[in-house]
DNA sequence: CCGGTATGCTACAGAAAATATAGCAACTTG
DNA sequence: CAAGTTGCTATATTTTCTGTAGCATACCGG
């Protein structure tokens, strides 16, 4: 179980708990910002999610609950886990780093 | 030692190798974007950088090493550890999280 | 030349995090 | 009532990260 990592409280490197290193921090987790991206257009299921990006059901909880912890994300019975507006936010935030990254491809060698 | 971690090779959760998927493995590993923030605006040495995330000093190489291969990140003889202009890029389009996290801090409960 | 400092690291034991797999309890569907 | 879907828990194993010590090279002042 991890804590609830809110702005104001210390993050991982950051006993400040300025709210930029909190977000560095629980975007930082692993599988966390692919989870956010697969909620991009439309909510899934938890099953969907754990088979779309392939980790263990034990942390596709666990980020799902932090990312719930951080009201970036709900679950909604009837429609599954889906981003509030809050993170509906955040997400239209990181949508630039899908044209970027084909950029970034062509830069590295194969 | 980690592997390249390159696009067009399979990355963790998705093995099409997509560079949005490369991408975002790569800035799901813990202290990556930690790095590239401390790196926004200037240079800095291998030193600073561990003091300044806390983190030992295996994983800030590891890391900065990925970051390398990933063309993001250089080491300058005379200036130390600092972005390429793709890593510039990049951390361009993560600057909006900073003003965006204040917000979310205050759609938090303290 | 010698001691001190800065540099980028490496080594390694132990702790923490993630994986792989099995399975559960509640609910809906046929 | 049997089978499927749902979100999730449990546990053993493997992988990753931490904490600490230390190394090799280079520079700098005395």
């Amino acid at each position: 179980m991890t804590k609830p990592l809110r702005p104001g409280k210390p993050a991982r490197g950051s006993a400040s708990g300025r709210p930029i290193m909190v977000l560095l921090d629980l975007l930082g987790r692993r599988w966390t910002l692919r989870l956010l991206w697969e909620l991009r257009e439309k909510p899934r299921r938890f099953r969907a999610l754990q088979d779309a990006i392939g980790a263990s059901p034990a942390i596709v909880n666990e980020r799902l609950r932090e990312l719930r912890d951080a009201k970036l994300v709900v679950l909604d019975d009837t429609s599954g886990y889906c981003l509030t507006s809050l993170g509906g936010e955040l997400v239209t935030l990181l949508l630039p780093l899908h044209v970027w990254s084909e950029k970034w491809a062509r830069h590295l060698p194969k």
